[in-house]
DNA sequence: AAGAGTTGGTTGAAGTGTAAACCACAGCCT
DNA sequence: AGGCTGTGGTTTACACTTCAACCAACTCTT
């Protein structure tokens, strides 16, 4: 914020887009979130962290690599991945190479998880978000969260 | 869904665009929550319903009109009202041509706290995303978003 | 006018996220 | 080696959201 004179308002379409980007994602991560706890047990955010974890090499991640990936505090990232391993999805292991480090890897049963849970939350994703919008239009989404993701990396 | 046959996946650029959405938004809210918070003492949900409140004629609205102008829960817009009142912000009021209904209306020192949190609040939406995206696809993502908002508005 | 169903709103508890303090270890620097 | 300083992670308490149950009042139907 570097704003000096007089406030600089939004005109009337940016407001608009503003307002429908505001109650489209509440109505949207809603949704969503919904989905996956009626079809498949898990949160949008704990579906988030398997999907990282199966990714990855030896599908095991650092706490702190799973927290700057997600844009989640370490501390958040330590409590849901508490849940995870209470159901069975996820294992915590001490580093080898960094004592201070723990790594979350993913279980075959965590797996097992996931490939119930993904194919049902790309069609919701699909659904309500990417086959109603122009291939143009949803690229520009990518652009511009993409430009205030970079805005926003990890100096918190 | 109605996907009968095999999972229909996001191709490469389409997922891409999602991730960059999901960690865009979710570094995006925090920091706006964030500024309105170390600048004006308010959360960004308080601060949406002082908006609403603001425009609405006699600076009142029932409960269920912000709820679903929102698109939040009943239950959440009382919470997050009573916090307001408690503020000093708001003021509840029974309707009386409807003895369920109940108004929120804005105080002069809620409206004064709306006025002061206004500037620093456009200011971080405009330099963490109007600002930084090319009004084209600023648009973009109004008509995008509008559609989801269309699509799930409020049969819940 | 009397129920039956619906809507508006609140409540309290349980779940999830944030904030801040804290410990342990790593990486310097001398 | 000894002492800073920073990083990785957890913990506790607190704040916010959701959930389910609930009551009151409206509406519709008969």
């Amino acid at each position: 914020m570097s704003d000096t004179g007089t406030a600089r308002w939004l005109d009337g379409d940016q407001q608009a887009s503003w307002r429908a980007f505001l109650s489209g994602t509440t109505r949207l991560f809603e949704r969503l979130d919904r989905q996956l706890r009626e079809h498949a047990g898990i949160s949008l955010p704990e579906y988030e962290i398997l999907v990282r974890l199966s990714e990855a090499p030896d599908r095991r991640l650092r706490m702190a690599e799973l927290a700057s990936s997600l844009a989640h505090s370490r501390s958040r990232v330590t409590h849901t991945v508490a849940r995870l391993e209470a159901a069975g999805a996820v294992i915590r292991r001490a580093c080898a190479s960094d004592g201070r480090g723990v790594f979350a890897l993913l279980t075959d049963e965590g797996m097992q998880m996931l490939v119930d849970a993904a194919p049902g939350h790309v069609g919701a994703v699909r659904e309500y978000l990417v086959d109603i919008a122009s291939p143009d239009d949803f690229e520009a989404v990518g652009r511009v969260f993409g430009a205030t993701a970079e805005m926003l990396a990890d100096d918190r």
